[in-house]
DNA sequence: AAATATTGATTACAATTGTAGTCTTAACTA
DNA sequence: TAGTTAAGACTACAATTGTAATCAATATTT
């Protein structure tokens, strides 16, 4: 899958929603939250069809569009290369961080720990 | 700071390692790793002055370039801005996904768990 | 049927990015 | 001293990105 940017991300976030989902959908869907103009959503889909990150099925004259790939694996992916950029591919520097900046809550904590008593249990 | 893109982070990596450093410290330096032209390497390096992400002084004909901001500074605000992003601002979908797709090891656990201890200590 | 509106396709256009090449000037070398 | 290097400044140029406007074709409304 070819790169993908902040703001096509962020389209591609309104079709995760649920899909297929007309343009006019996914213009709703964001406008609830970005005042992007119709024409802008629509060139960005198209370049996200280009892309190959997104299809669509026409139904009489509306295009109805799909993700090519999940929210996690897209997520996942670019988790993978910010952490292996800039850390080296080792997450605990990055949780280092929000453990030392006071980012995280109690209930943080909590869910990092059964995480790791998952991990514990399936492996270890 | 303005925005750094992947190709600048890199050449800031290579003035991280230690400066004030000249453009050829740090051409040969990226060039242990990434054949890039030394064209290339000063053109990134103006840009990255004029967007305020490093300086330099001027000794004799040479520039000794010096980053603006620390390299944690940095990466802690991209990963703020990526979780903030994909996860809503939350950590433990991050590192779930790491736990889950059995990437990490015995000891990225162990330096979690330490974290998570230092946490509580620290508040808990 | 004619006018209007709606869809997607095509075009626009400046800013940023990756990747250098050329120009100018100062320094070193023969 | 004249030619060659080496530094940085300036220029180049296509691809991507953000942000639409215009065009063409089809529906819908009078």
């Amino acid at each position: 899958m070819t790169e993908i940017s902040k703001t096509e991300f962020e389209v591609l976030e309104a079709i995760w929603q649920g899909h297929p989902a007309s343009a006019q959908q996914i213009i709703e869907r964001l406008n609830e939250t970005k005042p992007w103009h119709e024409k802008t959503v629509k060139t960005l889909l198209n370049r996200m069809v280009k892309k190959e990150a997104i299809n669509f099925e026409k139904v009489q004259r509306s295009y109805f569009y799909s993700p090519l790939f999940a929210r996690d694996e897209y997520t996942f992916k670019e988790s993978k290369s910010l952490i292996e950029r800039m850390f080296s591919g080792r997450l605990s520097p990055l949780v280092s961080h929000f453990v030392k900046s006071d980012e995280l809550t109690k209930d943080d904590i909590s869910e990092l720990k059964d995480l790791i008593n998952q991990w514990e249990k399936d492996n270890g």
